[in-house]
RNA sequence: GGCCCUAUCGUCUAGUGGCCUAGGACGUAGCGUUCUCAACGCUAAAACACGGGUUCGAUUCCCGUUAGGGCUACCA
């Protein structure tokens, strides 16, 4: 490890003006990944200079959504707190404000940039005309060069003295973007000398925060060649830029709404795991050398390298996130699983007692794609839906036959309550009926009329885990049914 | 409109001039197992956007076209 490897520190730097988004998440997962992966410092910092539309709810959501998948931040500000951990702190823009007065002070002393008294209507007006002549809208630097107030006319921001140069920087994923800084015009940096714009903030708070690279979404590009003028006329260290492509729809057009506003939490809600998660995230963009497709997050850190993050947009699609979901349910044991689904339950205001649910578990465990579809599959073990007699019959075997096979279980279950209704003396039980009948013709009526569905697991699982009372209810049920038909 | 970024199966991607009859994964289809579903195993279909160069040789390098996307705020 060399040095300057050490001294690698990144920030997340969300405005709490909506939740945690997908996005945003796994730009928090690659900064997270690189600073773990070169023993480096995350920094979370949240940009709330927008006071109208920063809420303390959002940032709420991002600290939270955060937490869940497990990318803790060394610096930042502390959920719940009025403090903060870490050096460079305060972490809140709107803490900030001596600081960057400071910078502001300092810039419109040396002359680099000024206050313009230009009112928005002025700034509308020269927009529209030089729209209507087909040039690229910018400031035409009216107020650029004057000494004084002019008279009856107000401040209304602080402007930055765009030097006329040609800007290029080296994207660690992307190579050389060029830029020519002649077309951006002054750009406002502040409100006043108490409201700084995000420009002007970020690069501030990265110099002070002592942030080595910025990597960050695609939608930044722009903001980038802004961001390295400021910090030259600053005299701040340049920094290394990395800019993720932005992530898609399913059908590859740009995010939508719907996913863009849509909490991360979310898919907590809809019983996904952290863990399956944070790997789909990574492939989304990402990939490792080899073919290699589940990661855990130490995996994760050892393969991760920022040059290996893909240039072009990626699409994601949920069907991926399931699969990867239903891998990670495979990997956990019962108990585990048991644990993770009892607050579901709880929400569901079922409360089945421990070892009821960790045998539902077992039984079902291959069917569970996510924590809340274990409702969907599972149900019919707390209580038996209703359902079509019909059902209960094999192809095209008469009703009748069905009403006498069941019968017949009926009598074997009863000649074995005193035993354990394990699986395999079920089993043993039911062969000479299923060698006579056939299988299906036994087996069928049993699984629909236990479970009262057309697709569940093995009906003697299922009877195993019920229990003798029980299933024999069921099958009564099932009976009865058949005659009121 | 201007500036900028991007382009391999439906999707996520491997690939950095010959190893590519383009590999893997998800998804899809078929088969096997099976009372059903799931799981599992096997098999299949499926891509280098287009046009020019450069080169003995281009998926790979260059230019253009096309198509997506980003920015163009006193938002971040």
């Amino acid at each position: 490890m060399t040095s300057q490897e050490k001294s690698v520190r990144v920030r997340l730097a969300p405005s709490p003006t909506g939740f945690l988004h997908i996005g945003t998440a796994r730009t928090a997962l690659f900064n997270w990944l690189f600073a773990r992966k070169h023993k480096g410092v995350f920094v979370l910092r949240i940009e709330d200079t927008d006071r109208d539309r920063s809420k303390k709810e959002y940032e709420q959501d991002i600290f939270e959504g955060l937490a869940w998948l497990g990318l803790t931040w060394d610096e930042g500000p502390i959920p719940g707190a009025p403090t903060y951990r870490g050096s460079s702190g305060p972490y809140r823009q709107s803490e900030r404000g001596a600081t960057y007065k400071k910078y502001l002070e300092l810039l419109l002393e040396e002359k680099r940039a000024y206050f313009c008294y230009c009112t928005k209507e002025e700034l509308e007006a020269e927009r529209q005309t030089m729209l209507g002549q087909g040039l690229p809208p910018k400031y035409g630097g009216h107020c650029r060069e004057l000494r004084s107030r002019p008279p009856g006319k107000k401040p209304e921001v602080i402007r930055f003295k765009t030097p006329e140069s040609r800007v290029e920087f080296k994207d660690v994923i992307r190579g050389k973007v060029e830029f020519d800084a002649s077309t951006f015009g002054d750009i406002v940096i502040a409100k006043d000398l108490e409201s700084p714009l995000y420009n002007f903030a970020a690069v501030v708070d990265d110099y002070e925060m002592r942030i080595t690279h910025v990597i960050r979404g695609e939608d930044h590009i722009s903001n980038t060649p802004k961001q390295i003028l400021l910090q030259k006329a600053l005299n701040f260290p340049d920094v290394i830029y990395a800019h993720l492509p932005l992530i898609l729809n399913p059908d590859r057009t740009k995010l939508s709404k719907r996913y863009n506003e849509m909490s991360l939490l979310e898919y907590r809600k809809e019983g996904y795991l952290p863990a399956a998660l944070v790997n789909f995230l990574a492939l989304l963009g990402w990939h490792s050398e080899g073919d290699q497709e589940i990661f855990t997050l130490k995996e994760l850190i050892r393969e991760f390298d920022i040059k290996r993050v893909q240039k072009a947009g990626a699409a994601f699609n949920l069907e991926k996130l399931d699969w990867l979901n239903k891998e990670y349910l495979k990997n956990l044991s019962t108990d585990e699983i048991v644990d993770t689904l009892i607050p579901f339950l709880e929400a569901k205001r079922l409360g089945p007692s421990r070892e009821f649910l960790s045998k539902i578990v077992e039984v079902e465990r291959s069917r569970m794609k996510n924590l809340n579809n274990f409702f969907e599959i599972a149900g019919f073990f707390f209580a038996l839906p209703d359902y079509d007699p019909l059902l209960l019959v094999w192809q095209k075997e008469p009703a009748s036959k069905t009403k006498v096979i069941l019968k017949g279980i009926l009598e074997i279950i009863d000649r074995i309550k005193s035993k354990t209704l394990s699986r395999t003396v079920l089993a043993e039980a039911l062969a000479d009926l299923a060698e006579k009948e056939g299988r299906g013709p036994v087996f069928w009526p049993l699984r629909v009329a236990v479970s009262g569905q057309r697709a569940s697991p093995d009906p003697l699982e299922i009877i195993e885990t019920l229990g003798y009372e029980e299933t024999r209810r069921r099958i009564e049920t099932a009976i009865k049914k058949i005659d009121r038909k």
